[in-house]
This record gives structure tokens, sequence and C-alpha cells, in this order.
DNA sequence: CATGAATGAGCATTCATTCAT
DNA sequence: AATGAATGAATGCTCATTCAT
């Protein structure tokens, strides 16, 4: 699976052949068979392997939110950059499974919809506006996550702490000079 | 080439077959090849197509930015629905050349430079923060729209109005309730 | 379709490949699957093409027994020398409509309905006797004309002829000697 | 071995998988090769018990018209009841070795042989008529029994005595009507 | 006596692309 | 400008069979 996951991170679903995978793993196409049903089944594999283990961590700094006592923006940032470290420990699952599967929007709105809720959280709890919508904050933090995660993440320019802060800022404070 | 990118967009580049665009089309495939070179012309040529109409709507964008006197607020948000309007009037094209295609990646990079250069002005001007770093904000930006687009706005949820607005007040002011 | 129908009867519908039929046919396989949909297409079709003589070439016995004047041996003979003929005549096709296709029992048991009827208006004319169960006959003449085929017409030890008399003079008066 | 009998005798030589007979009978693959050869041997060796099991059956027939005592036609009834018996109790094994076997014809001839023999006595002994090619009735009377086996019998539609009985019948005095 | 794990060899099917007209 | 007819080159998948234990 590793292996597979390497080849369809790299190439693609289409473009990733059985034949390289199980030649990369020096087994032949027949044991291939014998542990996945299809090459569809352990894509899908791989991508419920991510599905899940992201539910897990967006769950995680769910609670870290609730647990920790310091500051807001910390406590924001701390869980932000456990998704960020969720995608760096986990490039190539993270690729199939938010960047190229089929599922992938359906696997972003289910993180969406988790955020929606922690942020509904924070305004009842009086830290944040209520009068902006947060399905669309929760959908642009997906959507950030993701780019960054694919622009900078990836390509070594930042770590999963830098990010998760500069995010926090900006989402928190804005870009706006206060005078 | 509508019916090309109808295809495309709906079955993405390896599920659509020359066969059923033709088909479609009522032409037989050697007309095909008398017009595009190959499978993957047409898909390029769809794909620059849309970059290059997207480079044009990020620059007018700019110029609107600098023009419009205004608000800040009411500016930057009409620079950005610009944007949205540009993936709501050509959404099959922007699928392919935003979110299918290989060169999505690079597209939004070039989309988050001209944002950045955009922003940088502004900083100059003083009404940004100068200690944020911008390039991540305009890939934080490009993150956004691209997310929204998918699942709001194509989803024919919110209009690019809404949208823009919602995402400049965002920016400007962030989350945190001003006491 | 002569092609595999030879290759289809000499090695039965698994040992056929569609690689062989269109080596012998010389072309390639992509000009196989334009013209059959598949391997069990073409097979069901050559089915369906004996299914459909034989059913018209049983009718016409029919017909031909009763418009004969003749005597009854002679009209009968005829009948049954129609069905060896078309035996003789499309060995290969008959040989996978009647013998290797999995429809061969429908086909034969149709034939037998076919052959049943027409013994019912001989039994109705007075000709037979009508203490016998004829829907056994019929599948009776059925299993014979079936293996004399296999066994003395397509190995060339009789012809239609020949057959259909002894069959017909057994039929109509059976073994024992009269005395 | 009784495993594989319903295996073959349903799904054919071809759509029989090891894997499926194993399964079944609660071993592996290995187990199975550590009794069998390979798959056309346990297929022969069904075969061979069949041809084994008809030769005897069918030279009992013999015997019984010889020692019987009862009239010519209960004589060859009960020879013929005897085969219908074989194939009725070895529902299984008989499709495999009549049917489905590539020595399905050989073991036919090889049966019309012994019932060929049997004819020459009764005519010898002027019980049949002397006018009529032998080889032939025989070979009728193989196509007889093993159709009406396959539509009568095995479909529970008739018992081996009826069968043989009517067969008698037929074969004897034939289809035509006594004046 | 039995098996978990593996494989060699093959086969139907698909699809972008092109030739001759 | 257009097409009917064809193909090269793959690729997923299956199954009987065997090795090492």
């Amino acid at each position: 699976m590793k292996i597979a996951a390497k080849q369809f991170s790299l190439y693609g679903f289409h473009d990733t052949k059985i034949s390289a995978i199980v030649k990369e793993a020096n087994v032949t196409q027949p044991t291939f068979y014998l542990y996945f049903k299809s090459k569809d089944a352990i894509f899908q594999e791989l991508i419920d392997l991510f599905k899940a283990e992201l539910h897990k961590r967006v769950e995680q700094s769910k609670l870290a939110t609730g647990i920790e006592t310091s500051g807001l923006l910390q406590r924001i940032a701390n869980s932000i950059a456990l998704i960020f470290q969720l995608f760096q420990e986990n490039e190539q699952v993270a690729r199939i499974g938010f960047f190229l599967s089929e599922d992938a929007i359906e696997i972003k709105e289910q993180m969406a919809k988790q955020i929606e809720e922690n942020l509904t959280v924070e305004v009842e709890n009086g830290y944040f506006h209520s009068n902006i919508d947060l399905s669309i904050v929760a959908s642009a933090i997906v959507g950030i996550i993701g780019h960054l995660t694919l622009t900078k993440l990836w390509a070594g320019l930042k770590t999963p702490d830098e990010l998760s802060k500069e995010i926090t800022r900006l989402f928190l404070y804005g870009l706006i000079r206060e005078n």
C-alpha cells in the first residue's frame, strides 16, 4: 500500500499501472490481486485510510481547542498545526485523499463541517463575530489549508507551525492596519 | 471545443473519450484530428483559454482596485467578485483549468503572484499590516476562492457578490470580536 | 463470422481465442471489436443464426409433409432429410448451435415441439397410433437426428438420404419381424 | 470428487474453478494437488468412473436380455431401464461423462457397439428384420437415451420405467397404425 | 497431511490515432 | 473538408499450479 500510495500520488489514478506497483513491490500481479480486489479497491482503501485519519485529527484539534487554557490565538494555531502535521507526515496518502480522489470534495466538506462546529462554539463563547457565515469561514479555512499545503508545505517553503500561525493571525485580526 | 470542455469537466481527462466528443459533435474521429493535434492538445488549448482569461480578469481586478474611489472594503470586494464572476460564467473551462489540469497549480501560483503584487501596493499605501507574509495571504486567497467556487458558487449556494463580500470582511477585519 | 464459426466448432467456446480468430481473418483485435461487441456476442450471433435456420428448415419440413401426395414413408423421410441436409451444409454453425452452446437444449426442445405438432397432425389423420406419448417420440427423433449427425453424417459414413430413410423405416415399422 | 462432480456438472469444465471446488471441500488448493494431478486429471477420473459404470451396466443389460425368459418387449425394456437407472442415480457423473466431456462421443460409440452386438443376436434369433443397418439402430438408441435423459428423466418428467417402455414399443412396432 | 503465499502465462477489451479514399 | 475502416499498444484481471514450510 505504501508503494501504491507513492505511485498514485506521483502519477494519478489512471497513469498508475498495477504492473508498476507490483514491480516496485517485487511481487507479481496475481499477488496484488491476492490482497486487493481491484485497482479501484486499493485506491479507495487509501482514501478511506486518509479519511479516517483526517477525521480523527480534526476531532483532536477540536478537543485541543477546548482543553487548552492558553490564549485564543495559540489554541487555534495549535489546532490548525495538527492538520498541517498530518499532511506533512502523510504526504502521499493525503495527496490522494485530498486532491486526487473523486471523494476529495466530500472529504473536504466533511472537514469543513467539523471545523464549523468548532467555530460555532467559539461564537457562543463570545470570542468571534456572530454576523459572519460560519459555513463560509469553515470552507475558507479548508480551502486555505489545502492550497497552502500544496504550495508552501509540500514545497518545503514553510513548516506547519509557521503556516498555522500566519493563518491564525490572518483569520483572527485580518489584514487591516489598526490605527 | 464547447463539447470537449463539457465532457472534460464532467468526466475528467482520462474518462473523456474522443469517441464521445465526436459523437456529441456529430462528426467523425478523423475530423477531430483535422482540427486538433491530439487529445492532449485540445485539453491544453482549453487550459490556455482559461489561463488567459483568468490572467486578464485578475489584471482587471488590479486596475479596478486602483481606479475605484470608494472604500477599501468595497474596492477589494469588487476585485474578488470579478474572479468569481469569471468562474461562474465559464464553469466548464474553469473546472478544467483550475481543478482538473496538471497546470492547475502553476495557474494558481501565477494568480497568487498577481494578487500578491496588488497586496504589496496596499501595504505600501499603508492600508495593511506590514508584518504578515503576503505570499501566504495571496496563496490563501487563491485557496479560498478555489474552494468556495467549488462548494458554494457552483453548488448554487452563494452568488459572486455574497462570496466576495464575506471573504473581504473576513480578510480585512478577521474573526475576532472587537470590544 | 465464418472463421469464428470454424474456430468455435473446432475448439469450443473457451479454447477459441479472439487472437486466433483475428489472426486467421488477417485483421487486428480492435477490428474484431468494431464488428462484435464481445466474444460472447459473436458466439450468440452464430447461435441465433443457426436457431433461425433450423426453425425455418423444420417448418419447411412440416409444409412438405402436408403437401406431398406420395407415400407416407417417403414424405416423412423427405422431411427428415431436410434437417440432415441443413446439418451437412452448415456443419460448423450447427455444431455450435446444436452441441456446443448452452442454448443447445432449448434449441432442441424447440425443435422437438415443432416436430410434435407435426406428429399430432399425422395422428389426427389416422396414420399413427394414438396411444403413444408424442412428446417422447418427438424428443426421440431429435435425439436420434443429433446423434446420427455426429456419428454418421459428419463422419462421412452416411448421407442425409440414407439416414432419413433408415430412421423413417425404423420409426414407422419398428424392428420386429412380421410373421 | 463428489464436490468436483457437482461443480463440473453445474458449470462445465472451464467454468469450474479449482478454487471453488476446494472452498466447498474446506481444503486448500495444495491439498487438492495432493490427491489429483491436475484439473484435467480429476475430470478424466470422473469420466473414467462413469465410463466403467456405463460399460458394466450395458453389459448387464446384455446378460439380462439373454437370461430373462419373459416376452421380448419386456426383456428389452428392462435392459434399457437399467441404463436410465444408471443415469438417474449418477446424474452428475453421467452429465460429465455423457455430455460434457470430449470423450463423450467415444463413450457413446462404445455403448452403441455393445448395443449393436446385442441386437445382432436378436436378429440371429430371428426376432428382428435383417434388412436394417443395426449400427444405425444402435446409434439411434444411444441418441434417444441421451436426449430423453436430458429432457425427460433429469427434468423429472418421466421415470426410467416409463421411458424404457415407450422407447421399446416405439422401436419394436413403430409408429404406424396397424389395420 | 496440510497450508499460506506466491506465480507464469495468458486473454478479453479499450482507446487514441491514422490510412486510403 | 470529411469519412469508413482499421490498428498499435496497452492494461486489468484470472486461474491452474507450485514452493517453502
